[in-house]
RNA sequence: GGUCCUGUGGCCGAGUGACUAGGCAGAGCUCUGCAAAAGCUCGUACAGCGGUUUGAAUCCGCUCGGGACCUCCA
């Protein structure tokens, strides 16, 4: 039995994965800012952890997934006047700040749901942790790490750095910055007056009078940073020292290397023990992003609603593409690979669907036709999928072995490869970890309009007057069927020994 | 400018120094009334140049190309 092991961006390298409860697993994902609709870029994230939660829970970890919503809009730091994201668009859209924010959140969830993503055990906002926010910065404050001006606090990085550098926690830590060449590096930054340096960042912002989303605060009415809710909320649901915290590689800096930092002062520690980062998704070669104007919504995804879309694509489809992929390179989105996508996720559930519907046994005929070679090809395609698992959770290489066991399910079932073929406990094997993988693990399930009630019983009976037909030599009839169903999208199979199966869509 | 990643067959992509991943598309064949589906077979690719090595897509150097982060960003 192999154990798992994960690329961990503070070590960048490959570690065994050490919990540091036995059997236990404590994992923070940094969640979306719902000021907007999810595009693309964001399902990534969500669905590389997602498959990292299903995965850690089938080697029999009890997990505590925690993935927040940033519900309170943090500053556009680049802009001449500082401004809140959120509060900005409900200005625009006519709407209260919260109502914004729970329209977005909504269709968050729905997307989440769409793409088969398992809900995370708790999913603080930020706003409702205000409280956490204020206590962690006032202790900052307290042991002399942060400053205030004019009403805003801002966390003194070097001074952090000029202490924790010695106790091993340097600021740049994670994204293998120096903090000497980030000084040196001339940027022009507006509105630094109030930092005594300009790496310093923002625990808490005065908010302007005619900003709408404020809380009361030692410093005056505002609201906070960017980079705190993520760690009080951490710390108050996973405790000071977790076992994963993940996110976007875009997140590396300064979000996650700013958590460490306010953590390291409040609780000692670095936050977590393992840094997962999944890269991005690039589209022409380009991250997408808002900053790029190139972003595909996933409603325009999913409905095709979208110049630079040929077609739509569903969230399976989407979740397979995803999967193709190593989590740490990047993916390129084409129509092309979607299409393929699509295709080839088809096939392997048809495989899927059809390995189910293998008899379990071969009738006691047992070992009569039992081919050892092919046996031991599939016993060992399947000891792959845990293999590839440990190792940082290359799904990639799992979905190759599962490509490589459908033409041995199909061949079965045509026929092609003698039933027993495959002892019964080979069979047994197949069947249990395809069903493992594909559905608990890879969460991926049947799109298809539903196959019960009237749809079928139609369906069926347009199938035996087919066959009549075929019986009968009358070609004509049997072929309109076919085509007619076609073209509303329903495809009618042949069968070798004369059966008729069909698949939606 | 600084830090880092990357360049694989028509397309997408995996690759831990020797054992030619896989998918999509394409070609041929089998099955089939025809078609689809399915099965079988086929394509020997690793940006370029040099080096290390018995052996390099994989390690090193250089050149060229692409990208990320350094500012909000999944």
């Amino acid at each position: 039995m192999s154990q798992l092991t994960v690329y961990n961006s503070l070590t960048r390298k490959k570690e065994v994965f050490k919990s540091i409860i036995p059997n236990r697993a404590g994992m923070y994902v940094c969640g979306p800012t719902v000021s907007g609709e999810s595009h693309l870029g964001h399902a990534r994230p969500f669905i590389t952890f997602d498959i990292i939660y299903r995965y850690l829970r089938h080697l029999g970890y009890k997990v505590r997934y925690v993935r927040n919503i940033t519900d309170a809009g943090h500053f556009e730091e680049e802009g001449r006047e500082a401004e809140d994201k959120i509060s900005k668009k409900a200005v625009l859209e006519k709407l209260e700040p919260m109502e914004l924010v729970q329209k977005y959140t909504n269709l968050f969830h729905w997307a989440m749901r769409a793409f088969n993503n398992l809900d995370p055990d708790i999913e603080p906002t930020a706003t409702g942790h205000i409280v956490e926010q204020i206590g962690m910065i006032e202790k900052i404050i307290v042991d002399g790490y942060a400053y205030e001006a004019n009403g805003s606090v801002y966390f003194d990085v070097e001074k952090y750095n000029r202490d924790f550098a010695p106790k091993g926690m340097p600021y740049g830590i994670l994204s293998g910055r120096v903090l000497e060449d980030m000084l040196e590096t001339t940027r022009e930054l507006d509105n630094q007056e109030e930092k005594r340096n300009k790496a310093d960042f923002a625990l808490w912002k005065n908010a302007p009078p005619e900003h709408i989303m404020r809380w009361a605060s030692p410093w005056g009415e505002g609201f906070p940073g960017w980079h705190i809710e993520c760690s009080a909320m951490s710390t108050k649901y996973l405790g000071r020292e977790f076992d994963i915290h993940g996110g976007g590689m875009d997140l590396q800096f300064p979000h996650h290397e700013c958590e460490i930092a306010q953590s390291a002062v409040c609780n000692h520690h670095i936050p977590a023990r393992y840094w997962l980062h999944n890269n991005m998704i690039t589209i022409n070669g380009k991250k997408m992003g808002k900053s790029y104007n190139n972003v595909i919504k996933l409603t325009e995804l999913f409905s095709g609603s979208h110049p630079a879309l040929e077609q739509g694509y569903s969230p399976m489809v989407i979740r397979f593409f995803i999967l193709q992929t190593h989590y740490r390179s990047t993916l390129d989105f084409s129509n092309e690979a979607l299409k393929a996508a699509e295709r080839g996720l088809k096939r392997l559930w048809e495989g899927y669907e059809n390995l189910k519907k293998l008899p379990d046994s071969n009738n006691g005929t047992q070992a009569a036709n039992t081919d050892a070679a092919l046996n031991e090809k599939v016993t060992s395609l399947l000891a792959g999928f845990d293999e590839f698992m440990d190792d940082d959770f290359n799904t990639a290489k799992v979905m190759a072995n599962m490509f490589e066991l459908v033409p041995v399910i199909n061949g079965i079932k045509d026929k092609h490869i003698a039933e027993d073929a495959l002892s019964t406990a080979t069979l047994a094997a197949l069947k249990g970890k395809m069903k493992t993988f594909m559905e608990d693990i890879f969460g991926l399930m049947d799109e298809q309009e539903s196959k019960d009630g009237k749809l079928d019983s139609v369906l069926q009976l347009l199938i035996t007057i087919r066959k009549d037909a075929r019986n009968k030599r009358d070609y004509i009839t049997s072929d309109k069927i076919r085509n007619e169903l076609a073209t509303i999208g329903i495809q009618i199979k042949d069968e070798k020994d004369g059966n008729m199966s069909y698949t939606i869509g």
